[in-house]
This record gives C-alpha cells, sequence and structure tokens, in this order.
DNA sequence: CTGTTAGCGCTTTCAC
DNA sequence: GTGAAAGCGCTAACAG
C-alpha cells in the first residue's frame, strides 16, 4: 500500500501553498485560470485522488444519499434506482441503497444506519407495514431532507414522489368494463400504503361511474406474493358466482393467478379478462399477454434524486411539502404480434 | 442543525480524557467493564454518535465495500445483495452498490467511482462483453482486495465464488435426454463469461456421453433477453427438423421461448421439452412449470461478502487464489401440484 | 487501567 | 490572487 498524494505534496512540488491547490482544484473562483491548469495536471501526473474523509470531517457533510426500499427484484426499483445512480454520479453523490424486505423492523435498522452514516439526504419508499414516520424523526429533527419515493408517506416537510394511483386503477378497471366485465375482482397489497389505498378507489370510482355495485367480496388484500395468487383463485372459486374480471394491483401475482385460472379450465380474456399492474416484463410473457400499467421507475429515481440533490443545494425549500406527479399510462399488448416482427 | 456530541463531551460530562471514551466506545480490553458500562449509558444518554470520517481519516480505511453488478433485477441479484446487507450490517460495513448495466464502459466508471470513494474492498459480478481486468488494475495494485462471484475473471490473486456451472449445464441436458429428447436446442450468453461457457460445456458433456451429436447449428449464442427468446424460436423453427428439447441458460428467456411455441402450436413438453436456469419465480408462473436449475443467491451473497471481510480483516491471505464452489440443484416442480395444497 | 499528545488531509477565515 | 494557521473528531503511540 503505497501512500497517497496529498495536496501538499502537489504544494510542494510546484511551490504553492496547500490552500491554493485546494481552491483551485475545487475550482474557486480566485484563483487564476493558468495556475488552475498547472496544478490540474499536476494533481493528474502525480496520481492524486482528494481524500473524502477529510474533506467530509472538515465541511461536515458526506456527499452521500441513503436509499430505503422494500425490495431490489422488481424491473420498477431497478430501473428506479438505475435513473438514481445517473443523477447521483452526475452530481458527485454516492449511494448507499438497502432492502427493508418489506418489515418495518429492518426499516427501523437501516434508518438508523443510514443516520449513523450521516448520509447527507435519504430516500425511502416504504414496507407494506410500516406505520408512521417516528423513525425518521432523527432525519427530520436535524434537517435532514427526506423524500419519499412510490411508496410514501405523508408529512408536512417532506417531497413525496408518485404516479396517479387512483387514475391508473381508474382506467385499468374502466377497461375491464369496457371489455363486458360486470363482476371485477380486485386483488391488491396493504391498504396502509397510499399506492394500494389510491388504486382501490380508482376502482371503486369506476364501477359507480358505470352503475357498477362495489362488492367488498371481491375485494382483497393480500401481500401481492405468487402465493397471495393462489389464495386469490381458490378466493374466486369459492363465491357463488365466478368474476369475469381481474384487477391484479402487480404483474406477478396477476401472472400466478392468469396461470392457476388457466389451469382451472377458465379461457382469458373471455371467461375473465385480467389487468395487472407495473409494465414489469413477465407480463409479456404469458399468453395472452397482460394488459398492465406502465410504471415509469426511472424517470421517478432520477426525480427523486434530483429532488433531494436540489434540497441539498438550496435549490428548493425543504420546508415545502409538495408532491410531485409522473405521468403512467394503461398499456395494452397483443400477443399476437410478438412474431409478426419484420 | 444542532451542533454534534463528539467524545470530547462525554469525557468533559464524566471527567475522563477523550482516550479513554474513545476506547470504551470500541470495545478496548484495557478499559474496566464498569467504566465502559458508564461510557456507553452516557453516550447513548447524550445522543452520541461516532463520526466516521474522523475515524475513517485517522484509520485510513473507510469500513465500506463495494458491489458492481450487471443488474438489479433479478430474483438471484436481490437475493445475493441482500446476503451481503446481512454480512456487512453485522460487521459494520457499510456497501455502496452500483450497476454496470451490462456494459464495460459503465462497469470501467463504476469501478473508478469506487477507487475513489476508498472503498476498502470490491464484490464484482461483470458485464457481458467485459474482457480483461485491466479496468480493475488500480485496485490489484493498491492491494484493495477484489473478490468475483457468479460471472467471475480468472486472476491470481483473487477469490472467486462460483456454482458448478459445468454439472449444472449436465444435469439439466442429462434430464432433458432422459425426458426422451435427442436434439437439444442450447441457447446460452456470452461466452466469455465462466457462467455460459462452464454451462456449454456441460451440455455438450452431456450430449457425448449418451452418443448424441454436439450439433453446432443447435448451440445459439444471445444476450438472453426476451428479443432472444424470440429469435431464438424464429431460429428453431427454420431448422429442417426442430429440436423436440430446449435449455436456455436464464429462466425469463426459457420463459419467452415456452410461450412462443405454444403460441406457435406446440405442446411443452410433449413437442418439446424446455429446462431453465436461476430458479427465477417467473419459472412457476407459466403452464407446464419451468424446469430450472436452483441459484443459492442469498448464500453466495453472504459468502461472497464473508470471504471479503476476512480478508480486510487479515484472517485471510489475500494472495490464495482460491475458487469457492457452492453447490445448485436441477428442480423438477409439477404444475399440478400447485393446488393442491391443503 | 487511564491520560497526553500528535496528527490523519482538507477547508476556510483572516490577512496581505 | 495567494498564504498562514486553526481546527473538523477521532485514534494510537507512548507514558505513567
Amino acid at each position: 500500500m503505497k501512500k497517497e498524494v496529498t495536496i501538499y505534496d502537489i504544494a510542494k512540488r510546484l511551490n504553492y501553498s496547500p490552500a491554493t491547490i485546494s481552491r483551485a482544484l475545487s475550482d474557486h473562483p480566485a484563483i487564476r485560470p493558468d495556475t488552475k491548469v498547472i496544478i490540474a495536471s499536476m494533481a493528474q501526473e502525480m496520481g492524486y485522488r482528494s481524500n473524502t474523509f477529510a474533506s467530509n470531517l472538515r465541511r461536515q457533510r458526506t456527499n452521500t444519499i441513503g436509499v430505503i426500499v422494500p425490495r431490489l427484484n422488481s424491473n420498477f426499483m431497478s430501473s428506479a434506482l438505475a435513473g438514481m445512480e445517473k443523477v447521483a454520479n452526475e452530481t458527485g453523490y454516492n449511494l448507499i441503497i438497502s432492502q427493508s424486505l418489506e418489515s418495518v423492523t429492518k426499516e427501523k435498522a437501516n434508518a438508523k444506519t443510514m443516520y449513523d452514516s450521516r448520509v447527507d439526504g435519504l430516500l425511502v419508499s416504504v414496507a407494506y407495514d410500516t406505520d408512521g414516520i417516528d423513525h425518521f424523526n432523527s432525519f427530520i429533527n436535524k434537517g435532514i431532507p427526506l423524500l419519499f419515493f412510490d411508496r410514501v408517506l405523508p408529512h408536512d416537510h417532506c417531497t413525496s414522489i408518485v404516479i396517479d394511483n387512483v387514475k391508473a386503477g381508474y382506467e385499468a378497471t374502466a377497461h375491464l368494463i369496457q371489455q363486458g366485465c360486470r363482476r371485477i375482482m380486485h386483488v391488491t397489497g396493504n391498504l396502509k400504503r397510499n399506492v394500494y389505498a389510491d388504486r382501490l378507489q380508482g376502482y371503486q370510482q369506476a364501477l359507480r361511474e358505470q352503475g357498477l355495485p362495489v362488492n367488498d367480496d371481491l375485494i382483497l388484500v393480500t401481500d401481492l406474493s405468487q402465493e397471495a395468487g393462489v389464495e386469490a383463485v381458490r378466493q374466486m372459486q369459492r363465491l357463488k358466482t365466478m368474476p369475469n374480471g381481474l384487477f391484479v394491483t402487480n404483474d406477478f401475482c396477476a401472472v400466478t393467478c392468469m396461470s392457476l385460472l388457466k389451469q382451472a379450465g377458465f379461457s382469458i380474456p373471455q371467461d375473465i379478462a385480467v389487468v395487472g399492474f407495473n409494465d414489469d416484463p413477465v407480463s409479456q410473457v404469458v399468453t395472452p399477454d397482460l394488459t398492465t400499467v406502465h410504471y415509469p421507475g426511472r424517470e421517478m429515481g432520477e426525480i427523486a434524486a434530483q429532488s433531494l440533490i436540489n434540497h441539498l443545494n438550496g435549490l428548493m425549500d425543504i420546508q415545502s411539502t409538495n408532491t410531485i406527479i409522473l405521468r403512467s399510462d394503461l398499456i395494452i399488448r397483443h400477443s399476437s404480434q410478438k412474431l409478426v416482427e419484420p
């Protein structure tokens, strides 16, 4: 382990003071452009890399953003993270990512770790069973910006980034009604979470507008796992009248349902039409293709990171409670198209 | 932003020297157990949190591990990361995760960022088109431990963690042969990558052992995307004789193939049997269920992180080139079982 | 067992 | 435009 080059080494070599080197390297206006060039190239030549810790220690900030998400294994989340990573890289921030695995307990632990790591800001999409924001209070009290995306928690001092889940739920349901469905089952997640509560609201609104009854027996709250899909189909078969439409707020679970329904002898969409949510690639590998709602993951990640960084740079008022709503659209694909490319 | 409590504050309050506080807090053996307790509880009471930067600056290490992976959006990768996170948390390390998105260029940029962030060690699964390890030389030269997992690069100074891909490829193929398949198509990824090269070798070995011809027309190298699945099926239909077995080294792509084959009127597994790879949940949502090879993601993540940390703690020789091979098994599921639970 | 002391490498007033 | 100097908070010799 050879020792590192410091600004002192550069200073000595160039007969400048360390202060000048520091300023030049951080592009301070009070340094002559030509000396900046000289210093930069010498730094390069000597293989200098700045010591973030010394800098952090001195400046009392870490240039690090924490991210807490329920899980990484969805197309949406990995796109969102790619978006954040892009913005973070461009602006000189590092990302620390951790999964809550849908558990508040883990989420609390993650929050503490992030706090102890002194992240400059935190991006969060909460777990299924998170109740309240007490575990984020340390951030709020210290004025560390906290921003929620996708699964958000309402709070006066935090920005939230979401899609219009009510509208999306409405459109998904309206699509099924348009296909002739009159009894539409809705399989969704924990209603504590805005995403599921809002979609349910959209579902109900669509039914009402068409004069269809809102039947609580047709609303099933689950964890949206594959097992939940199995359970959902079992429930459906237990009803006196089978539904002829199914709106599941997660593609993976929706696809599981489709598969089981087909096995049980129903044909899709004739006997029962299905709509999913998230535009996950899995929606395209089943027959027929699953109609789903597009989720702008990358965009959401970029905007979340950018907003947080704007906060950090004082370009945005931390106190302002604003909710940013991204556009998302219903996607209807037709399997038959798949093989018809040139 | 209230000012932070430091060990000096605790020292003053308790009439100890800062050194004692520091030692007590890091559980130094030369401090009386009872004073440790006193100090710990006072630290707690005063809301002290240690300043990592000062500590890092002083100790010349970051307690941070970098992770570079191709993509996050697979069940395997998210499990592997959960495993790493667990080990890292338990041992007081932080994780910085970044995606190369299957591009060497991005991988290089990520490596540089990690280097500049002075990670103590690096865990890498390389991109599709990575060629050589030059972009990791800075790590090797500085003696920063570098460990590859899953998609590994052979190198004298690095440990690698893999499954026995040859064996897995062999078993997948043998299974198909046992089902009566004689013409088995193999759809795989870039053969630069050990995982694909090894599985191919297993495939060929199985064929040879059964006296079946190894036909290059039946081997298709792709990027294993869904489009690749479309292309693969097209290729198959172009052959004079349709294969009656298909071994795809990625569940998602395999499932796409199944779907298209069914659309084209083939029945599975009667006309053509399919085996995938990774044990991704997607293998269970199609009919019939896809036979696949289990991938011990979480385990691989834990072992990778643990080995790296052992290196860091000097418990393991950095120079020793060892390859750790994890067990993985062929998984055969039967859809019919799904609904037969109690 | 505990205290003293000297930095780790950088930024930033305050001078000139 | 550039320099001098004082720490940021912590750890690790070295003493005692």
